[in-house]
DNA sequence: GTTACTTGCTTTTTT
DNA sequence: AGCAAGTAAC
């Protein structure tokens, strides 16, 4: 017990030790707020509070959910396996497989994840006519998930014109499909557990009265319906139900964009009647001046709970501020410091560059590749989501349930067997018909097309008949050898890397059985009705038979489901790592949560970072600032900033102004290396061009763009405001050719951008 | 049915 | 610029 608190400083042990209440703790960044989160499980558990099965913990990351287990095994002697910590949507789909039918699923229902979800829209609008020009089909999929999120169904939302109306239709007829195809997207696992609790009485007040405890993390991320999904299984406004314990920090709030709302945290606070808010402040992770920065900084947002970080680290080095002639200057400066950093004894894996998109990275890592120096970047594409995985996972999916017309359409012609579009619309039209799923419909197909659909059939039956009683890494072989698609891939000149991550799928399945319980052998179809002895049976007063999905999950799925349920909530790490000790590359959005003893933070340019389409958003340039916070506070003892004059994006060159975030940053934190000047595209100070020498040691970028914009007939420049007769007032955007031939890219704002001929067109200066 | 070319898009990301 | 997806030609 003394061990458990050792360590924890006033505002820390306060908050583990707090009364069963409902409470909400402000943790800033680097405060150590996983830490209070599991020591506050331990000791509950410790003093004999709770037992371990009363513990209810939410996170929104796997990576986080597995990082409080390790934690939690190495404070306590207990197995965490059977604990409910895990993510919201893996604790959702423990509880639909467990009340399936509660929930109206089916046993062995599939999760699509947003690619799938994606083509299951299209789909959907393709069988309705829908013009895709008018509905695309991001809008539709953001339309439905937008309103899951909110806790809405289709006939929960009204209308308020033709073309809302049309979205509400297409949201019905996406859940029909769904429900039909026995799949369910990741907004609905959310929906259909909150509703499955709400309106079954027993359910609800069995979960209830067991979690004594609810924890969550990362609280300012929660959107409505996760909100709610908290307010319904804590028993608010009842007289049962667990004690809430939500840690944030709405500085940190940065997924706005999809759904998030930091609203929650003071409607906690409200509704909940909490009287334990208490600030972690304490930083145990940098050094003053970037904690100062990172103050300052946050300073200028108007919505914050209030909050101020402090440190017992020195003042330590300013932050180091570096403007550069261009994105390939900034670059190769990167370069050199980090060469540097390295050569003074910095180990390659604390050196981060951040940047806001991903379109960024390419320039640095070009430079760095040149340089020879080994990097990571996170974000590429994960390893469920590569095509020749998610092709192995597709056959998978008919396995267990060949209903799944996603998957079906994803192979039924791959590898090729000589069913087209010809023959999948034969085949749609018997589905609509006779209103059931394409599997099903093949037989009603005559013809050559009936022929070749059969045939794939007979594989998929076959080969379900064949791995009926195998384990499951052995029917994954199987799998990919009679779906052919390894000997697909082996004829393919590019197909070894595919063909390596195809046999990796087999180990996969290894390593996931003994990491989940189920035993070596056990055949993958294996119903959790011959297991159901092993689950725990309830039956409450109202005489309500319960099965408690408490047991492993090896007692509400089959090995298969269990497998695929992974692939599609774990997407697998983010490219194979690289095995030296590599610089790590990653948008500051991926960065959250990590903290490194060098950061780079680039590309801080108004319309980059903050982003230009923050602007059109309410309250967008505050969530960029929270953005700015969350790099800030990654570095331990050095920080870097960097903006380019001149920007490569889109193929097109851009000219930025340096980041309005420098202007919020307190000036004596700041070291500047370059010249600070007071650079301005509209008034003050000229263009960059116009100062010559260029600091830096790459200016001829500069120089040649300085040269062209000066020749261009009558002296226009990029950045000067005109006026014309019939588009009124714009800012040039880009100048092309010279003399007579150049052109002007000009934005006449509402009026839209134009591109005029600088010799014919008539412009003013303005 | 497959291949080669054109078009369009491009903030951030997890589940 | 670079990539994915859709379209036209083979």
């Amino acid at each position: 017990m003394q061990n458990l608190l050792h360590n924890l400083n006033e505002e820390q042990l306060a908050a583990v030790t707090l009364p069963a209440q409902s409470a909400l703790i402000l943790a800033g960044a680097g405060s150590g707020k996983t830490r209070v989160l599991t020591t506050r499980i331990a000791w509950l558990i410790q003093t004999g509070q709770v037992s371990p099965s009363g513990i209810l913990a939410v996170t929104f990351t796997n990576k986080a959910a597995k990082e409080m287990l390790t934690r939690l095994s190495a404070m306590l002697p207990i197995n965490t396996r059977g604990m409910w910590i895990g993510t919201f949507h893996g604790l959702c789909n423990r509880l639909l497989r467990t009340h399936h039918r509660d929930a109206a699923l089916p046993q062995t229902f599939q999760i699509l994840d947003t690619q799938d979800q994606l083509s299951a829209i299209k789909r959907l609008l393709k069988a309705q006519n829908v013009d895709d020009e008018k509905f695309p089909p991001k809008d539709v999929m953001y339309f439905i998930n937008g309103a899951k999120d909110q806790g809405l169904r289709a006939h929960d939302i009204e209308p308020y014109n033709a073309d809302e109306r049309k979205k509400v239709e297409l949201y019905q007829l996406y859940d029909d499909q769904c429900q039909r195809e026995g799949v369910v997207d990741f907004a609905e696992l959310l929906l259909r557990t909150y509703e499955l609790l709400s309106r079954n009485q027993p359910l609800r007040e069995h979960y209830q009265q067991r979690f004594q405890h609810i924890l969550v993390d990362e609280f300012q991320d929660t959107n409505d319906l996760q909100y709610k999904w908290l307010k319904l299984l804590s028993g608010h406004g009842g007289q049962q139900g667990g004690v809430l314990f939500a840690v944030g920090d709405d500085d940190q709030s940065i997924y706005a964009f999809r759904g998030a709302n930091v609203g929650n945290m003071s409607a906690f606070e409200r509704e909940f009647n909490v009287k334990n808010l208490i600030k972690l402040e304490q930083n145990y992770r940098s050094h003053g001046h970037i904690l100062d920065a990172a103050n300052v900084l946050i300073a200028n947002n108007s919505k914050r709970l209030g909050k101020n970080l402090r440190t017992d680290a020195g003042h330590g080095e300013q932050l180091r501020v570096y403007e550069a002639n261009s994105d390939l200057s900034e670059a190769s400066w990167i370069i050199e410091e980090t060469k540097n950093l390295i050569h003074d004894g910095a180990s390659r894996s604390e050196i981060a560059v951040l940047y806001r998109s991903n379109a960024q990275s390419r320039v640095i890592e070009h430079a760095l590749f040149s340089a020879g120096i080994p990097y990571h970047v996170y974000g590429g594409l994960r390893y469920f989501q590569r095509a020749e995985v998610k092709h192995a996972i597709a056959y998978l999916q008919l396995m267990d349930n060949p209903h799944n017309d996603s998957a079906f359409l994803r192979v039924v012609n791959f590898p090729a067997r000589g069913i087209g579009v010809r023959s999948i619309e034969t085949l749609q039209a018997a589905a609509d018909q006779y209103r059931v799923s394409l599997y099903a419909a093949v037989p009603y197909v005559t013809g050559k097309a009936g022929t070749s659909l059969a045939g794939f059939v007979k594989l998929i039956e076959g080969t379900r008949f064949e791995t009926q009683q195998m384990a499951l890494p052995e029917l994954v072989r199987i799998v990919l050898e009679q779906s052919t698609l390894l000997s697909h891939y082996a004829t393919e000149k590019e197909g070894a890397d595919r063909i390596e991550n195809l046999e990796q799928m087999v180990s996969a399945a290894t390593q996931f059985l003994s990491e989940e319980g189920y035993g070596q052998g056990a055949p993958a179809h294996l119903g959790p009705q011959a297991q159901a002895s092993s689950g725990t049976a309830v039956v409450n007063e109202d005489g309500f038979e319960i099965l408690d999905a408490d047991a492993p999950l090896a007692t509400v799925m089959s090995p298969l489901s269990a497998f695929l349920s992974h692939a599609s909530l774990e997407a697998g790490d983010n490219q194979a790592t690289i095995g030296q000790e590599a610089v790590q590359m990653m948008t500051v959005h991926s960065a959250k949560g990590l903290e490194f003893n060098n950061v780079f933070i680039t590309g801080l340019e108004e319309g980059l970072f903050p982003h230009e389409s923050s602007s059109r958003e309410h309250d967008g340039v505050e969530e960029e600032r929270r953005l700015m916070y969350v790099a800030i506070t990654r570095a331990r003892q050095r920080l870097y900033l960097s903006f380019a004059q001149t920007r490569m994006l889109h193929g097109q060159t851009r000219y930025n102004m340096k980041s309005r975030f420098f202007e919020e940053l307190p000036e004596d934190a700041l070291k500047w290396l370059t010249p600070k000047v007071q650079q301005s595209w509209f008034g003050g100070r000229k263009s960059a061009w116009d100062e010559a020498p260029l600091v830096g040691s790459d200016n001829a970028i500069a120089q040649k763009f300085a040269a062209k914009a000066i020749s261009t007939g009558g002296g226009w420049r990029i950045g000067e405001s005109v006026a014309h007769a019939k588009f009124g007032e714009g800012v040039i955007v880009n100048i092309e050719g010279s003399g007579n031939n150049a052109r002007a890219q000009i934005n006449f704002g509402a009026a839209g951008m134009k591109v005029l001929d600088l010799s014919i067109a008539k412009l003013d200066r303005i």
